[in-house]
DNA sequence: CGCCGAGTTGAACTGAATCAAGAAACGTGG
DNA sequence: CCACGTTTCTTGATTCAGTTCAACTCGGCG
């Protein structure tokens, strides 16, 4: 199938699996289907499936005690999307995954993945480096969220992912920038009006 | 040696190392003694190193365009302290990391534990683990920045960690809660004057 | 059509930064 | 062990980025 040769070509970057390594993984998964809207995971209950995105867009989001949400993961096809840190740890998230499309995944379960990473030792290897990777990414997000302003933080957005910036509405960018709908309408005009000096 | 016995007892916590394993990480590692002040690895260079601290105080620290530090993680005995986003992608680093104070690290070359990786299973795990449980760090941190003013997140911090509060520098605990000394000097005047009433 | 959520704009407000100056603590050398 | 200079911490006055609240526009879509 289609979605799983995606899904393929994003593990062959990492790791040399054995065709059957890759059969184990492939009967354990699952393919699931969301619409518009459907909250997938939602705060407070535990994260089963580690989710790889095949179609559509999806992100994860923290609601603050205030009630207001921010996005701290878009994921587009091609991309792992889960409450992760919740996957990981088993524990009740903090964060919920939301489908912003139409959106299918392939979503393995943790104890099938547990169960692959036992007689894997390829598995076990691409468990390590994709936490690696996420780590990075996480790293890389706080210190822009130490270090930056959010006009500074929405520019490097726009330099770095301006095809995100264009997917995205901008009450989610917000959400993800770290400030309210109307600071960024505000500081997105500015943006325009530095370009064009 | 005793600072042996530290990390080997932080490993059994997390995997079953066959006797030739654990040896093979010993005589892989090497001792490393700092004094207060000193920069370990500088921000812009390789981290080839994974360090374990096992006396002794240091922190990890990025520095912003307008010259001002933010400090990422702190390290006392027992805990893993390096520019692990540089040391995992052996790309220059963004970090540096710095003694606080005397300090004494177990330190294994990234050659060396790669090695490691290649042929222990259980080494493999670990490195998995450790990665998954710094980014659960990690994120608990952005959340913790996108979500929290600096006073509230100076609470968190007192209440989860009151020994780190009373040990480390106002000026380096400002820097880690991403605000001024002065921000955070008249923060905690108040946090006082709110628990006297 | 009419409504409803998304986006914009304005005015007042607030948490934190900046700049500046003084006080306390600290270590190093005489 | 004291005296000195240096860094750390505090306090005050001002400024600024971003929030809040409120009103208005726009574009879908039921």
């Amino acid at each position: 199938m289609k979605n799983f040769n995606l899904l393929k070509s994003v593990f062959d970057q990492y790791v040399d699996f054995e065709p059957d390594e890759w059969k184990s993984y492939r009967d354990l998964s699952v393919v699931r289907n969301f619409k518009k809207g459907d909250i997938i995971t939602k705060a407070g209950e535990v994260e089963n499936y580690l989710n790889f995105v095949t179609e559509g867009l999806g992100r994860v989001f923290v609601l603050s005690k205030e009630g207001k949400e921010y996005t701290i993961q878009f994921g587009f096809a091609g991309d792992f999307l889960s409450s992760y840190a919740s996957f990981i740890s088993q524990t009740p998230s903090q964060t919920s995954l939301q489908a912003l499309s139409s959106l299918e995944m392939i979503s393995i379960h943790k104890d099938n993945l547990e169960a692959l990473y036992q007689k894997s030792k390829s598995g076990e290897r691409m468990g390590r480096l994709s936490a690696e990777g996420l780590y990075i990414w996480k790293e890389h997000r706080e210190i822009e969220l130490l270090t930056k302003s959010a006009k500074e933080r929405y520019l490097a957005l726009l330099h770095k992912n301006p095809n995100l910036v264009l997917t995205i509405s901008q009450k989610h960018l917000a959400s993800y920038l770290g400030v309210t709908p109307e600071s960024f309408s505000r500081l997105k005009k500015e943006v325009v009006l530095d370009k064009s000096l």
